[in-house]
RNA sequence: GGGCGAAUGGCGGAACUGGUAGACGCGCACGACUCAAAAUCGUGUUUCGCAAGAAGUGAGAGUUCGAUUCUCUCUUCGCCCA
């Protein structure tokens, strides 16, 4: 039998998707659209698994929606700013442009070889002068709405490299690539303004129905609504200082209060600025870093003042003053009055200095001698010790009393607070998009007027600089403004917010005036479906909601919020690990196996063991080279191998058995279509019977519901068993009409998951209408049924039955069976309990 | 510490609103073809048992005629947050 050629058949079809434009699209009035969307990949240069699987998830949605008479929107681009390809430029001394575009031209080829049906048409890049001079635009304009703003702010900063960084480039207070000790640093910097649409954002959740909880969950965390109030405490001292403002969300526990601890950088601290100590202390606390989980597990240090705060709900209580290292200013006011026995974290800053533990809440099963003991708490209970409020129910109750309380004597307000912080988006870095603004000579900021944009980046310009190479390019800098001499910001924006409109710049790619096209956008938004990784379940998506929301804000032409109707969060690619007798990783494609137990080096040189499976990963070498996948295998194997093991919301195990057994199978299905053919050829004048009618309708509706459900891993089953099915069942004769109908819709639903080798088998066939196949269920309806006999709960017996039969005839016929009269004996029947066309259960 | 989720053969995983547990694949075993091997095809494969049968979905309880599915308690693992 003639071997299934994957190189030349996937070529083929790959070329006349090209050549005829087949996934290029319009809008077009009044015909149903969807927008299908894959996270747009960084180019890195290759593409790895995590692509092939996030590419093959959307590609199979797509084309099944094309298939169902969809006009489908289906794009892609590249995420093409960001710091590799500045440190990539300055380790190889290369052009961080060029090197973005022949990674880009690379993982296009690659993209193209698995069979995407991509719009390549739209294809956008936002490094390109065409993207980012419409992010410019957006920021101005944003900056006109004031939703962007400048402030002075904390960052890490890198002194030997002279960079800002990440929290996640700090790892044990130093520099992830210098390993200095970063230090926390004062900076201006650009914000965007999410957190005035906080209760927004909050509330848009609840409309993304198609969302997975999980994510909502996790948005609605970071946004972190809290209901409290906001207290002025008075204070005494030796300072100029009258009152401190603090928020919290249990102000019921204020008779438990016992210290004020400020952050290092409140207002406050001014006065300390020269002394010794307390600079000391302050760099202490630098150490610590700033993020909230380092705070909660490093030592609670504090930094006494001479201060005192007085208890609002008691004057005769004074409190002490203190810097804590624990306390933030980004949240509440930079100030929070400790309650030890009821917060964790106030607990052990008051064991450390010795400080008044006062218990004011008790859990209900305990009395009112109840005393916090080793650790604070927390948990629900009543309010004791704390005069007129002993007795409320806490928190529920006694929150909002206290509240009450407090307003009615104007010492605090009710107060609704957000964990959710501005966006900074200033990067001190050039490979990014360039703020379009410049300042005089006094700071004053000064939009760069339309007509002098794009601010494009500089090139050839010198990257071994420390810091931010765009700061030492002078004439770039410098700038006239009508007549006025200006220095330009040296800051480019974060990647993300490249990220957080391109799905509206694929609506209208080529549009020049504008970053999108109005018609255009309301036609194809929302994105139907999203499907990319979990790890943007926070930031990405969260800024992309904000960035609709800010673009529409006071734009009475655009009504969108939600970018994402549907999201989908596919699961990572796995792989086994291995090492050697040196403890060194070692990469698949040097492993071999004899027997499938002992595992070699492939010169076998050493004994190789096997770890646990993890996430492909580069430092741990258990990656797999997608390209060499398809180049052995074909992209249809592929294809179907990612889908096949595991469920796609789910991580997914990649093995060397497991694409083998999948192009195997391709090969199978092409022998089929082989045998099939043939009996096509026979042109038998009568059908032996109507099972092939009767599997095909079943098999349309199996796979189209698992479509629906994103259970693509059942479609492989349903595939396999088609196969097996289909194998046995063609030997019986069947007219060429029943067979070319029965086996055109069957190879119509298969072209979602290979689509080379459906397109190929139906021309061969020469169908010319491919629309998705409806299922009858009126052939689906069987006469017989297997009825299951249980006794006693217990399955005794399977009985084919008609449709349909009564209780009685039923008793009738199991009177007659020898197996189940041998479960029942002489039993009395105490009650039947019988379930049409499923189960009799005998209860004896 | 809090939130969310998961746990099913040797492995990945099926099982619709409570109704035949283990679909499908991998692996393994046996057989056919072959001088032989690979490839391919066929058969079998939860465990114990020759069998009849019994046990069985992380552990324990509960609801029910009937629980992988619902409720409670616990254990372990994963993710996110602190």
């Amino acid at each position: 039998m003639e071997r299934y050629n994957f190189k030349s058949i996937e070529n083929k079809w790959q070329k006349i998707w090209e050549e005829n434009k087949t996934f290029s699209v319009q809008v077009v009035k009044g015909k149903k659209k969807f927008y299908c969307l894959e996270m747009f990949p960084y180019p890195s240069g290759k593409i790895h698994m995590g692509h092939v699987r996030n590419y093959t998830i959307g590609d199979v949605l797509a084309r099944y929606k094309i298939l169902q008479g969809f006009n489908v929107l289906h794009p892609m681009g590249w995420d093409s700013f960001g710091m590799p390809a500045e440190n990539a430029a300055k380790q190889n001394k290369l052009d961080p442009k060029e090197w973005t575009e022949s990674n880009i031209a690379k993982m296009k080829y690659q993209l193209k070889k698995l069979g995407l049906s991509i719009d390549w048409e739209r294809e956008i890049s936002t490094c390109s002068e065409d993207y980012y001079k419409h992010q410019q635009k957006f920021f101005l304009e944003l900056l006109e709405k004031k939703l962007v703003y400048r402030k002075e702010n904390y960052v890490n900063w890198d002194p030997v490299d002279e960079t800002v960084l990440a929290n996640e480039q700090v790892i044990d207070g130093k520099g992830w690539r210098s390993g200095a000790t970063v230090e926390r640093k004062k900076l201006n910097q650009w914000f965007f303004n999410i957190s005035n649409f906080s209760q927004e954002l909050l509330e848009g959740l609840e409309t993304l129905d198609s969302w997975p909880n999980k994510v909502k969950i996790m948005q609605k965390n970071w946004i972190g609504k809290s209901f409290g109030c906001e207290i002025d405490f008075k204070i005494e001292g030796d300072l100029p200082v009258e009152k401190v403002k603090c928020f919290t969300t249990r102000p019921d526990t204020l008779f438990g209060f016992s210290f004020l601890a400020l952050s290092v950088d409140h207002e406050i601290s001014e006065f300390y600025k020269e002394d010794d100590s307390f600079i000391k202390f302050k760099e202490e606390c630098s150490k610590s870093g700033t993020t909230e989980e380092a705070i909660a597990i490093g030592e609670k240090i504090g930094f006494k003042t001479n201060l005192n705060a007085i208890n609002p709900l008691d004057p005769t209580k004074k409190v002490p003053v203190y810097f804590a290292n624990f306390v933030l200013m980004d949240y509440g006011f930079g100030a929070v009055f400790g309650c030890p026995a009821h917060d964790q974290r106030d607990y052990d800053f008051a064991k450390k200095y010795n400080l008044e533990i006062k218990t004011v809440v008790r859990p209900s099963e305990e009395n009112e001698k109840f005393q916090v003991k080793k650790e604070a708490y927390s948990g629900q209970g009543i309010i004791i010790n704390s005069k007129f409020l002993n007795g409320l129910q806490a928190p529920r109750n006694s929150v909002i009393e206290t509240i009450k309380i407090l307003e009615e004597r104007k010492l605090g307000k009710k107060k609704i607070n957000f964990r959710l912080k501005d966006w900074g988006v200033s990067r001190q870095r050039y490979w990014g998009c360039p703020i379009p603004v410049a300042y005089d000579e006094n700071g004053k900021v000064h939009p760069i007027p339309d007509t002098m944009l794009p601010v494009k980046l500089p090139q050839n310009i010198n990257l071994e600089v420390k810091g931010n190479p765009l700061d030492s390019e002078k004439n770039w800098k410098e700038i006239e403004i009508e007549g006025k001499k200006l220095t330009r910001e040296t800051d480019t924006l974060d990647t993300f917010v490249c990220s957080s409109w391109y799905f509206l710049r694929f609506c209208s790619p080529k549009n020049t005036e504008y970053g999108f096209n109005n018609e255009d956008i309301n036609y194809w938004m929302p994105v139907d479906q999203y499907i990319g990784g979990i790890e943007h379940a926070i930031l990405h998506l969260l800024y992309s909601r904000f960035f609709m929301r800010a673009i529409s804000y006071k734009n009475e032409k655009i009504n969108l919020t939600e970018p994402f109707d549907g999201l989908f969060t596919q699961g990572m690619v796995c792989h086994e690990t291995y090492k050697d007798p040196d403890n060194n990783w070692v990469s698949p494609d040097e492993v071999e196996t004899v027997d499938g137990k002992k595992y070699l080096k492939r010169d076998r040189s050493k004994l190789i063991s096997v770890g646990p499976t993890e996430s492909m990963s580069k430092s741990k070498k258990n990656t797999i080279d997608p390209e060499d996948i398809i180049s052995n295998y074909g992209a249809d194997a592929a294809r179907l191998f990612i889908l096949s093991d595991s469920p796609p919301e789910k991580d997914v195990q990649w093995s060397e058995e497991g694409i083998t057994s999948a192009f195997k199978f391709v090969q199978k299905l092409w022998n089929l279509n082989s045998k099939i053919n043939d009996e096509i050829k026979k042109d038998h004048k009568e059908d032996t019977n109507d099972e092939i009618l009767k599997y095909t309708n079943k098999f349309i509706k199996k796979v189209t519901e698992n479509l629906e459900n994103f259970s693509y891993n059942k479609i492989i089953a349903n595939l396999y068993e088609m196969y097996s099915f289909l194998i046995k069942q063609i030997n019986q004769n069947y007219k060429k009409e029943t067979l070319i109908e029965n086996y055109t819709k069957i190879l119509i639903a298969m072209q979602p998951i290979i689509p080379h080798f459906s397109n190929e088998c139906l021309e061969t066939l020469q169908v010319k209408d491919i629309n998705w196949p409806k299922f009858d269920e009126d052939v689906l309806k069987e006469n017989k049924t297997k009825l299951v006999i249980q006794v006693n709960g217990k399955k005794r017996g399977l009985l084919e039955t008609k449709i349909n039969i009564s209780e009685e005839e039923l008793i009738q016929i199991i009177k007659k069976d020898e197996k189940i009269i041998k479960h029942l004996g002489n039993s009395e029947i105490k009650r039947k309990i019988y379930i049409k066309n499923k189960l009799l259960n005998i209860i004896i």
